[in-house]
DNA sequence: TTCTGGACGCCA
DNA sequence: GGCGTCCAGAAG
């Protein structure tokens, strides 16, 4: 091909562009400068897509910006074409995206990576660039939100395009969905943007359905989840960028969607450890979309039927207030839930699970299932929630109980999957000819009782009652209103029309013996999401020792309070969010070495490092692999985010050393 | 993947 | 001292 001056010339007008090229190298994390050859004068657009020359490889990059002259000293090369002039990195999601990437010491490649889908060029041709004439959005009705005392103020100030922020303690039941598309509509109806993020796909099936019918047919809303495939995602997004949509629902992905003049963020049961993206730089959804909002001066509406600590210390620190709803309302609409006590290790025996069951558990669920006719109860389905299969299944000695391990690597044995004889979950082995290390007895027993068994095991206790299932791979949305034992792990609970007739909580030792910070917390988050299934004063029982503070709280449907308790516990040992906390992982020379090399606050606490358990995805990671924690004040996370990223900028540039992964905010610190 | 600059070696 | 070659490191 002859190159013509044509080819040479280079464009008149603000002839240099600055580029984020894509690359998460932590010293590479900054624009670079290219010239504009006159050809793409045209397209090269800021926030379009280019190729350029890095070091004489082609990569992909996004135009920053287009400036009159270049920094730099050394002769700048030219942009080698524009992918695409859709102009995919809008001002606001750069901002945030840099944000996102400084707060979290990461790149911003990684952070745009999660941000901005793969392009598809079909897509990109098929989507209208018109915004449809979409008719005037009626402000809706308060509906459900009159039960909550600050409900209508809060949606007045979304009316009035102030940015409002609200730590959210929804009222059980089912009016959820319908609260946040009622104050999504609100926003919309102001002329502004909405974004709102739920964990999964269940959720958003109902947010959509909600959005829906509040908004009936007025105002468009679309979907954005993971699973969509790479032309409907991008189509979808797209549409969003070009201003077609005004209101965003979508799973964790979703926090960057480019929503035009957003108004109001929404987060949607924020201790849902889903809302942890588990790619670099590990961004949480509460945490971006509160920076968003914050930066984007857009309303916020955060919660669920639980309280983290997190949102606690947001209130605490006046960045929200309290939305509840009214002690009557709660009344009405709260399920009654007493506590059987566990007694002792009983209710984990599989063989004795029926027999041993506490009466209390077994006579609720008979009454629910049959209509307490007696006491004038409908019947209806019985929610079953057991431990998810991760703390199943566990095994222990027969006779001195201790828990049996593998003969190789030491990991936890399990039963169940494909095959009968017992296995490691770490390694894999198959433990056939098991002998207890300490006592040399060769029985085993169930340290706990699958769904699967539980199930088997509940269905015999009520013979004719149809048993339903639903977790792991096999998730049900919905169950329908008939009589039915519906045996669910956290999470995965169907909803039923109505509310169920009673659920039985019998997780709690498995969540509450959990070895984490957040044991607590996070059983009474499931509970609660579980619980607010149930029709209002309908019974929940759950096995756990009845003066626990954590059992108070479901028992009193109290979170905030059980949240704030736990704030300030936290506070007390400096655990977060009280503090701030990174975790540094690799071998064990590369984190002695970057924690040494790296020019850490002088605040700055080390713990550690010590070895950390091989992940039990990857069993034979061939080195043994060590963490450090840094703890460090709130007020000097951002300096010690500053620092660990000077540090992995160091290691990128003179390469060898073996990675190393930082995270700040690790979910469990335990 | 290409470019640059510094180290080194060979020759005058 | 001057020039060519090789390699490492940076990267517009």
């Amino acid at each position: 091909m002859v190159k013509g001056p044509k080819d040479q010339a280079v464009s008149e007008r603000l002839p240099v562009a600055r580029v984020a090229v894509d690359i998460s190298l932590a010293h590479l994390d900054r624009p670079f400068d290219y010239l504009v050859p006159a050809r793409l004068d045209e397209t090269a657009v800021p926030g379009c897509r280019v190729r350029v020359r890095f070091a004489g490889q082609l990569v992909d990059g996004y135009l920053l910006e287009r400036i009159e002259t270049s920094e730099h000293q050394g002769k700048l090369a030219r942009l080698e074409r524009v992918t695409s002039p859709e102009p995919v990195l809008t001002p606001e999601i750069f901002d945030l995206a840099r944000t996102v990437a400084d707060r979290y010491a990461g790149t911003l490649a990684d952070v745009l990576r999660l941000a901005i889908p793969p392009r598809h060029a079909t897509a990109e041709r098929e989507v209208s660039h018109e915004p449809e004439a979409s008719g005037k959005i009626a402000r809706p009705d308060p509906g459900s939100w009159a039960r909550y005392p600050a409900g209508p103020a809060f949606l007045a100030g979304l009316a009035e395009g102030r940015p409002v922020r609200a730590a959210w303690s929804a009222l059980p039941g089912p009016q959820w969905p319908a609260e946040i598309a009622i104050a999504a509509a609100t926003t919309a109806a102001a002329g502004r943007g909405v974004v709102i993020v739920v964990p999964d796909a269940r959720d958003l099936d109902r947010v959509d359905a909600a959005l829906t019918e509040v908004t009936q047919p007025a105002l468009g809303h679309v979907c954005l989840t993971a699973d969509l495939g790479p032309a409907e995602r991008y189509r979808r997004w797209l549409a969003v960028r070009r201003g077609l949509v005004r209101v965003v629902a979508g799973t964790r992905a979703a926090m960057f969607a480019p929503v035009a003049a957003l108004g109001l963020v929404v987060l949607w049961d924020d201790g849902d450890d889903l809302h942890a993206e588990p790619r670099a730089p590990y961004p949480n959804a509460r945490e971006v979309l509160a920076l968003r909002a914050h930066r984007a001066g857009a309303a916020a509406l955060i919660g669920g039927f639980a309280r983290t600590a997190e949102l606690s210390q947001l209130v605490a620190g006046g960045w929200a207030r309290p939305l509840a709803g009214s002690p009557e309302a709660l009344r009405q609409a709260a399920p009654r839930t007493r506590a059987a006590p566990d007694e002792a290790e009983l209710a984990r025996d599989a063989a004795a699970m029926t027999a041993r069951l506490p009466s209390l558990a077994l006579r609720t669920a008979r009454e629910a299932l049959t209509g307490g006719a007696r006491i004038g109860l409908a019947d209806g389905p019985v929610l079953v929630q057991v431990p998810r299969r991760g703390y199943l299944a566990a095994i222990a000695c027969g006779r001195c109980r201790a828990q049996a391990r593998c003969a190789a690597c030491g990991g936890p044995l399990e039963i169940g999957g494909s095959h009968e004889t017992p296995g490691c979950r770490w390694c894999g082995a198959l433990a056939a000819d098991w002998t207890c290390a300490r006592c040399h007895s060769g029985q085993l027993r169930a340290l706990v009782t699958g769904a699967a068994r539980t199930a088997e095991e509940l269905g015999r206790a009520f013979p004719g009652v149809p048993v339903r299932t639903s977790g792991g791979q096999h998730v049900l949305a919905v169950v329908p209103a008939e009589p039915a034992l519906v045996i669910a792990t956290p999470g995965a609970e169907p909803v039923a029309p109505g509310g169920y007739a009673a659920a039985l909580l019998l997780d709690g030792w498995a969540l509450l013996g959990r070895p984490s910070l957040r044991a607590a917390e996070e059983a009474l988050r499931r509970w609660l999401n579980a619980a607010a299934l149930v029709r209002p004063a309908g019974p929940v029982v759950v096995l756990a020792e009845a003066t626990l503070p954590v059992v108070q709280a479901l028992i009193r449907w109290d979170p905030v309070t059980f949240s704030e308790r736990e704030l300030a516990e936290r506070t007390e040992l400096g655990f977060p969010p009280a503090v701030r906390m990174a975790s540094v992982t690799g071998t064990p020379e590369a984190v002695a070495d970057f924690v040494g090399a790296a020019g850490l606050p002088a605040r700055a606490e080390v713990l550690g490092p010590v070895a950390v358990a091989t992940a039990p995805g990857r069993p034979d990671s061939a080195e043994t692999q060590e963490r450090a924690l840094i703890r460090i004040g709130r007020g000097d996370g951002l300096a010690l985010a500053r620092a660990l990223h000077a540090a992995q900028a160091t290691r990128s540039a003179r390469k060898g050393g073996g990675a190393v992964r930082v995270q700040l905010d690790p979910a469990e610190v335990a």
